[in-house]
RNA sequence: GCGCCUGUAGCUCAGUUGGAUAGAGCGUCUGGCUACGAACCAGAAGGCCGGGUGUUCGAGUCACCCCAGGCGCACCA
């Protein structure tokens, strides 16, 4: 609701500066430094003063003066050396909050794809691949939030050489058979049995360089799709995609579409994009130097400091060709770029009846149409940021300027390892590490916190708080409970930091459960709540709050600055998810959330509101918890995280 | 060597596009449960915003130069 009264108050000023100064600026607002100013403040005397050689107190006196009565406003001060403080009518605003609560945003043209999660089959999920399917996640609900219409790719590489060293493993180290792999990838914990046999062939590999060969067999097997090696790689990549799906519907993470690397290679998209390459000459074949016999974009596509030597290689000099060059294949088909796509079948449907989708090879029935984006975000890491360029300055030497703008990498940091973490998990460091405030993680080594696990320790630990406090509820509730607390504390745990900051992962940080942690803001919810429902257990009822609060009773309620901050605060659910999808930044939202959660604890220890016997003052309060209620669930939905029915 | 990122309270981090007296959480210290259940609340202490020079009415925020750290710069993905 804020941001509509910002908007009109925005357009009021613009219409009125554009009158008498014929100044066509952009009217900022901004929150007043401390909330006795008023709710909004507006510089725009500054902006001013030399254009029209005055000083901003006078100009802002002129504007105070001249602009009249704006509907909303009870009043405009100066203030400072010439900020114009605006103070909302209270009665209107508590009036117009009660009376249209909640608008879904408007429907925003166009389709936003999200490609997010995107780890390699091999093994199972670390915390590194949480932060980027968190990421991905709640960027994807602040999107549909803000009303676009948006879907979820997670691309799955089935057929790279991660998965090969696991095949590696099966067929040469454990001497298994394809049925053999097959019986053990039905078994719990498939992914887990995997991550200790792909660092087992890491390694391997360090004492046995020859063992290089199994590795390029293997891969070239996959990529032919004959033979024992080919088939264990697709029961690896298979099983392991199911044990992600499972880690992320933990997380309440799900996908609309997952396009396999395997079918980019067999519906020849590669084959398609290198065509287009080479008639608009984004890449030429080179002849001399190192990268001869390469097809290769000129280094001056993708960096302006660029010279000879940072030619991107795009197609080996053996034909076959590198990532990145499957990758630009990718994201123009996401474009509708390609002229060629994808079948699919389903793979399965989640309880709530939403159906993952999976790329193959054969046309089937009923699967929906996927790609032809209008903009293009890709949760990657921002150690890749290299390549990312690199495939948006592919897409913009074939000449889609457009498409190129519209393609963002929604880069963020790695999670690393705090020093205590590693010690916790038995690491010895090297003197070096142990000095650093934190250490990398890595699949090879095996070195890393398993996502399962940790969302095992957090239940484990989130229950132990629940049985304590409520032995008498039901088991199955009390599970439940603990694995929303659970989760609930993951993903805000992710989610608090803004994207390029380096998260050095520390269970003790991320087990806890107070001050700035999600359950603080389920546990605000649950207050509000219990209140409601408390009322209701006593025979009572909500009064009729449209009758019984009139823009009167709000102007006299509200003139307590308790109650008119609290309400302002939870009115600015939308102003809050509007500067986050703008920003890119969830973490916004996962601020926005606490300090909401803040207000409310401070209030709810202030104001016993069943014990109030003023009932038009009760009726506020209650409207207010109502309210406040109904916008930080909201809040928490954004953020993937649910409010528990009791903590 | 080149490019990108980071440096803010003891620790971990915010800082709304350049605005008023720089904010949270944790930790420390003091106080508050016969309650809408304390996973909470109130209060205190804690700062040369890495350093320097500029830009202007105004800089944690912008520019340039240093210092310190991180990450990239494959015919791997």
């Amino acid at each position: 609701m804020f941001h509509l009264f910002e908007n009109r108050i925005q357009r009021a000023f613009a219409s009125f500066l554009q009158i008498r100064y014929g100044a066509d600026l952009p009217v900022l607002l901004e929150q007043p430094r401390q909330s006795d100013f008023g709710e909004l403040a507006l510089p725009v005397a500054f902006q001013l003063a030399k254009q029209l050689k005055k000083p901003p107190k006078a100009i802002a006196a002129g504007i105070v003066e001249g602009i009249g009565a704006v509907e909303g406003v009870a009043a405009l001060e100066i203030a400072g050396n010439g900020y114009i403080n605006i103070r909302l009518d209270r009665g209107l605003y508590g009036r117009t909050v009660l009376e249209q609560s909640s608008q879904p945003a408007a429907p925003k043209p166009g389709k936003v794809i999200v490609e997010h999660t995107n780890i390699n089959p091999n093994k199972a999920a670390h915390i590194g691949h949480l932060r980027n399917a968190v990421l991905g996640d709640t960027f994807v609900r602040l999107l549909r939030a803000a009303g676009h219409t948006v879907e979820v790719q997670n691309y799955i590489d089935n057929t790279g050489v991660q998965v090969a060293d696991v095949v590696v493993g099966f067929h040469h180290l454990e001497k298994k058979s394809p049925a053999e792999v097959e019986h053990l990838a039905g078994s719990a914990r498939f992914d887990f049995l995997c991550w200790d046999l792909y660092a087992r062939v890491s390694s391997y590999y360090q004492e046995h360089p020859e063992a290089a060969a199994w590795r390029l067999e293997a891969l070239h097997a996959i990529e032919q799709g004959h033979g024992d090696a080919a088939e264990i790689g697709h029961i690896v990549a298979d099983a392991i995609v199911e044990c992600h799906l499972a880690t992320m519907r933990r997380l309440e993470i799900t996908y609309d579409v997952l396009p396999r690397e395997s079918e980019i290679l067999h519906l020849r998209f590669w084959a398609t994009a290198f065509e287009q390459l080479k008639q608009r000459n984004a890449i030429y074949l080179e002849s001399e130097g190192k990268n001869a016999g390469c097809w290769v974009m000129p280094g001056a596509a993708f960096s302006q400091e660029a010279d000879e030597e940072d030619s991107k290689v795009i197609v080996r000099s053996n034909g076959t060709v590198t990532y990145v060059g499957k990758d630009i294949a990718y994201q123009l088909w996401k474009f509708g770029l390609l002229g060629k796509d994808f079948y699919y079948h389903a793979l399965k449907t989640y309880e709530d009846g939403h159906t993952v989708w999976v790329s193959t090879v054969e046309p089937s029935e009923g699967a929906p149409s996927f790609g032809r984006a209008t903009e293009v975000y890709n949760v990657i890491d921002s150690r890749q940021s290299y390549l990312q360029d690199v495939v948006v300055a592919g897409l913009r030497q074939l000449g889609y300027t457009a498409q190129a703008d519209q393609s963002v990498h929604f880069a963020y940091e790695m999670v690393a390892l705090s020093p205590r973490t590693c010690a916790e998990l038995g690491v010895e460091l090297s003197d070096e590490d142990s000095k650093r405030p934190y250490v990398e993680v890595s699949g090879r080594k095996g070195l890393g916190v398993k996502a399962d696990d940790l969302i095992d320790k957090l239940i484990e630990t989130a229950a132990k708080e629940v049985d304590a406090r409520h032995p008498e509820a039901p088991i199955d509730e009390r599970r439940q409970v603990a694995g929303q607390i659970a989760t609930g504390a993951l993903r805000y745990f992710l989610l608090k930091y803004t994207r390029n900051t380096v998260i050095a992962f520390d269970f003790q940080e991320a087990l806890s459960f107070e001050g700035d942690t999600g359950p603080y803001v389920q546990y605000a919810a649950v207050r509000a709540r219990n209140i409601l429902r408390k009322l209701k257990e006593r025979g009572g009822e909500l009064p009729d709050f449209e009758s019984v609060l009139t823009r009167e009773a709000m102007e006299r309620q509200l003139a307590s600055e308790d109650f008119w901050q609290l309400l302002v605060a939870a009115s600015k659910y939308g102003s809050s998810i509007e500067r986050a999808v703008a920003s890119g930044e969830p973490a916004h939202v996962a601020r926005y959330a606490f300090q909401l959660a803040q207000a409310f604890n401070n209030f709810y220890h202030a104001y016993p509101v069943l014990a109030e016997e003023n009932p038009e003052k009760r009726a506020l309060l209650l409207w207010m918890t109502q309210y406040f209620c109904a916008q930080l669930e909201e809040t928490l939905r954004v953020l993937g995280i649910r409010a528990p029915r009791y903590m």
